[in-house]
DNA sequence: AGCGCCGTAGAAAGCGCTTTCTGCCGACGC
DNA sequence: GCGTCGGCAGAAAGCGCTTTCTACGGCGCT
């Protein structure tokens, strides 16, 4: 019932080798047969069989991007660059030419399972090319069945990249080039800002924990008060909590800190959704920011700007990253010497942050 | 080099159409040689070849989701719940049994072209199903187009289903089901409120223009101002302006709609980030809200009712919607007779709304 | 004039899986 | 005790494409 490619073959009066090499485009056909070939392709309204050519090829047009929370601007961002630099621009062709890919986001939900999962399907459908964003669990089972799986995938010729993810412990050169974030150098940036305004009680409402991005921000946050020489360890265990990325987690987290600690002057957050999270419990217990406390977020997601009020906070070129990321699992652009490229974080002070009350 | 389902039969000393079999469920297999079976695959890491099961049994289970921005948590939040309902859940197995689908979300932009490219690309690998989510553009060449394409997907057996968008015009049962959101009712209810309040001068800030929900929104707004006997049609078109859906057109419309009557006492944004924008115009002409000028969104997203002040809104139930069309999409749940299931919009009064300023 | 070569098209062998059709074997019925 | 049936496994024919290898003209060259 489908149209084949004979069917066109025949319309064509050429053989289905010939439809084949036109629509592929890597073999010299003669500019008449070409046409003839278009011509019927369009008659018949013929749509090349994915799997079918994927079988014979070994390889496919798909691309998978793997995303923690896909309702989270963070992840979107750097998906939506990413794929906007995989065709899907133009005009999809009848056939594959152009390289056009097929690029899909995968939703893991922060789980370890699902990104497993995910990662077999794509497998399994031997994907071109697969993105990992954001975070990493540590746990170190999970990191080396990841990894391993990343080798496999590589071994088959799926080209990996990581995108906001530290490079792989385990088989560091299963992936093409990872870009990981700044994540130390910027809370560490954030948090001397902080410092330089006089503030030495700080809260930190920081991400969930056993992940990567959460650890490293915290250890910026605490050389930089290390360095300061501004508290001991154990008071800023006191002074963090930790939750998930959404606003829920700030409000939680900053009525749990005040709790512990009414004198707080500022609160870190570990994004911009959980800063406005934190506000909106300062608020709620009638403290101004930045007048009595203090707020900054991290990301600089186009949100922040416009929170009222503005947010501090650390800028992460997401759609840059992305769009690199994407060129890169396409082989468009060359990866980075080392395979390791970070990606810089830069402090953006807005109205969030302020001295501290003067007591 | 890679591994094959004849690797595994030989391995299990059984015939590769015993381990296709087992790896798919739905032919008898005795416990012994299951487990036999299975054994092998685990030893030997299998992992099925999509492209080729797909070609062979002429279907595969790749399920597509069309969003017009994923970085917009309008489309991330149904996108998730559509993805969440189709397995990925658990581990998957070697095998595609369970029914496990690999849901992955593509990204149009909002633009027509790609749009279709996606659609083409789904068809080219069979998708089991393809969602299509929010905003169609109401272009009769494009609609057809698309149209034409849903139909032939639907001809291939590929289950089709729209979620916030209209039933098609062209070919209603190429769809599955559609479950377009009463845009409209929603409009109404909120214009109705604000008429009670007291306002008379409601400016618009739009969607982009030739798109349905921009239209079906104007039509509510519209209606309930008519009903009201509130303003002529000249005077609503003044008021309005159009926009994409981002903070910015809500600020530049916010001040545009200002210049064009100083006495607006309320404004209706075409959606929650919209509003946002109109609400950081307002405030930095030195217009208080509610008291001075009165807001209200569309859709209820998460940040709404964290804004300052929280957002008077129209709810969506983004979640229960892209759930129900993922269930729709993998054949879980019953269509609605009709195929047609209007979603419900329910006024959601917050702070941002108020009584004009006595004048 | 003959040779070889370039440019182009066709034949055909798979790619790795699913699935019908066939066949074996033990159990059960009469 | 033999025929028959049912439960399970194997053989083999594709699914629709890609790609090597082969074939065929006509051209330029010697």
């Amino acid at each position: 019932m489908p149209v084949t490619l004979s069917d066109v073959a025949n319309r064509a009066k050429v053989s289905p080798a010939t439809v084949s090499r036109v629509l592929n485009g890597n073999y010299p056909v003669a500019a008449a047969t070409r046409e003839r070939v278009l011509r019927a392709v369009d008659e018949l309204d013929y749509v090349l069989n994915g799997p079918a050519s994927a079988l014979a090829a070994a390889t496919s047009d798909l691309v998978g991007i793997l995303v923690n929370d896909i309702a989270d601007p963070f992840f979107g961002i750097m998906a939506s660059a990413a794929q906007s630099e995989m065709g899907g621009g133009e005009a999809a062709g009848p056939g594959r030419a152009g390289g056009e890919k097929l690029a899909v986001v995968c939703n893991t939900g922060g789980s370890p399972t699902r990104e497993l999962t995910y990662l077999t399907l794509l497998q399994r459908q031997r994907a071109a090319a697969v993105l990992l964003t954001g975070d990493a669990v540590e746990d170190p089972a999970h990191s080396a069945a990841v990894a391993a799986k990343l080798a496999r995938l590589a071994e088959a010729g799926t080209r990996v990249v990581l995108c906001g993810r530290p490079p792989l412990a385990a088989h560091p050169d299963a992936v093409v080039a990872a870009l990981p974030f700044d994540n130390r150098g910027g809370a560490r940036a954030l948090t001397e800002h902080l410092l330089e305004l006089g503030h030495r009680r700080i809260g930190h409402v920081a991400g969930p924990a056993e992940r990567t991005t959460t650890r490293h921000r915290l250890e910026g946050l605490r050389a930089a008060l290390a360095a300061a020489g501004a508290g001991d360890d154990r008071t800023h265990r006191r002074l963090t909590v930790h939750g998930p990325y959404d606003r829920r987690s700030g409000y939680d987290g900053a009525r749990e800190l005040l709790r512990r600690d009414p004198e707080l002057t500022a609160i870190v957050a570990a994004n911009d959704t959980v800063a406005l999270g934190v506000c909106a419990a300062l608020r709620e217990a009638g403290l101004r920011v930045p007048e009595d406390v203090s707020v900054a977020g991290f990301d600089d997601l186009p949100f922040s700007a416009d929170a009222v009020p503005a947010l501090t906070t650390v800028r992460l070129p997401l759609h840059e990253a992305g769009a690199r990321a994407g060129r890169l699992a396409l082989g468009t652009e060359e990866p980075p010497a080392g395979r390791v490229a970070a990606v810089s974080a830069r402090l953006v002070v807005r109205a969030s942050t302020g001295a501290p009350p003067a007591r």
